[in-house]
Parts: structure tokens; sequence; C-alpha cells
DNA sequence: GCTGATGTATTAATATTATAGTACTGTGCC
DNA sequence: GGCACAGTACTATAATATTAATACATCAGC
């Protein structure tokens, strides 16, 4: 598939593979109800164990990315938030904060740092939210 | 001070403290040429080992946010970024893709995701760059 | 040069984490 | 029921990172 990862690198294995996984779906490259590879097999591609596969899947799904039915296999999972708007908007502040402290460090300009956003949030689909509503058959 | 770490909550102590005196550098709490509290003074206050302090600093010095004067004490240094500016905007997209694909899990909107960023943006000094340019003595 | 402030180096104990091996359980299909 | 595929639990080990104890080096002021 179209995963890569390096060991040895500071990043854990599985972390790497998890954020993989969140930019593939937050773009679009995964979409929701679309099955991932079993564990197995990616484990056999990229050379490392199953049970490195399988924990980046599991933290995914606590996190709600993917779901997983077991004996059948792993797939993304619609988005869905079990937030409250207040809460989410807050989280949403935070992550804003951060950007702005590194953007700070890096002397990036306010201006910069908005026609960055601006351009990258034009990228990903002008649509007003994400993808589409399919449900998925949980358990 | 103003500082405050819970031990064995995941994230280690050093990097607790280095993540709130990046947000007081980047908010203007702390100014350039500002003097930190000594590593003993820390650590006693915090309850932890000054060898903890010593490492936050530490790094933060390698990452150029404070200097250290041995024998003398540690402080804010004056922004400046040893970056080309291609490579300053290369980071700065990186992190904005970091944040995009957070607000994409929160199920944020674009519109959501600028109207938080220009708000903040706003609140940290409307000025087109940070603070001043007081030189500090480096070796 | 002594003193008291500072940061630093070295080393060791500890805790945590990452990874792997192996055996187990559930599902779908025949 | 048996098989082949899926994920999972359990255990062990290795690697790494975190924190601490302690002793050392530098600087300013006297």
């Amino acid at each position: 598939m179209w995963f890569r990862v390096e060991p040895g690198r500071g990043v854990p294995i599985y972390v790497q593979l998890m954020e993989q996984i969140r930019r593939a779906v937050a773009s679009g490259v995964l979409t929701p109800g679309e099955q991932l590879p079993s564990v197995r097999e990616l484990a056999l591609q990229l050379s490392i164990n199953p049970n490195t596969v399988s924990r980046a899947y599991q933290e995914l799904e606590h996190e709600g990315i993917i779901y997983t039915l077991r004996g059948r296999g792993t797939f993304v999972a619609t988005p869905s938030s079990t937030l409250t708007d207040r809460e989410r908007l807050r989280r949403l502040d935070e992550a804003v904060e951060r950007l702005l402290v590194e953007a700070y460090q890096l002397r990036c300009t306010p201006a910069e740092v908005l026609a960055a956003v601006k351009k990258k949030v034009a990228g990903m689909g002008g649509k007003d939210t994400q993808k589409g509503e399919i449900e998925h058959d949980d358990e």
C-alpha cells in the first residue's frame, strides 16, 4: 500500500503509521467505509510485527478514526464527534494556539500564517464540512 | 513563578516545562532579555530535580528560544531564525497541515478554522512581526 | 583567591515504551 | 465442522527515555 515507516528514527513505528493514516483519512485518500489492509498484510509489507500495526489500528479506533470488526477487518469510520460544540471549539482553539506558538518561533508574520491556512483550507475541498455521511455498520 | 507541572501524566516533566516556556515567550509574558529562574530555584519550587529543569532549558536553547550564560543564568533570546525563507514557509505549511488534520477530526468546518485562526492572530499583537529587536550579548 | 550564585557533566536507577513471538478467538464460506 | 481469513491477548525482551544523585566548572563580587 502507500505507507512507509522508518524504525529507529525517534518516532515509534506505530505512531508513524497512525499519522499517515490520519492524514490519509483527513485528506480524503481513504474514504469512510473503505477497508484498510489487514494487520498481517501491512506488517509483512512494512517488515514489522503484526502487533505493531494492530497497535496503531487500536489507538486510531480509540480516537474514532477507524473501526474494526473482529474477524472481518478494519475500516475507515464515518467522521462523527461525540463532543459538544463548546468542547469541539475549545480543542480547535488549543490546536490553533499550538500553531501560532510554532509560527512565532519560525518568525512568521500573522499575514503569512493566515495565507498559509487559507491556502490549505481551500485545497482540502472547499465544502463546508467534510465527506459524505455514509453510515457504517457498527457492532 | 508561573509554572506548573504534573508528573506521571504521560508527558515528561521537562516537555511540560518547555511547552509552558514556549507559550510564555510566544505570548509575550516573557520578553527577550528577561531572566528565567535558576535551575535550582525552579526545581525547588516545582519539587523536581534541577537536572530536569536544566534539560528543558538546554533543549529550548538548542531551539534558539532562550540562551544561557554559564555561571550567570538563563535568559529569553531575541527571536531570530537561521532558516531560509523557503524552509521557514515549508515548516509553517507542515504546522498548518497538522492543524487541519486535527480540525478535520474535530469535524470543524473550514470557516470555523479560519475564524479561530483570525481571532487568535488578532489577539497576539496586531504587529506585522513580533517584539523588538533588542540584541542580547551571546558569547 | 574566597564565596555564593549560576549552569553542567557523569553516572545510575527507574520507568516507560516499543517490538516481537506465539497462541487464541471470531467470521464467513464451503 | 473445517478451513482460511480477520483481529486480539498474553508474555517476554529489548531498547529508550526520564529522572535523580552527586560532584564539577564558571562567573561576579568582594
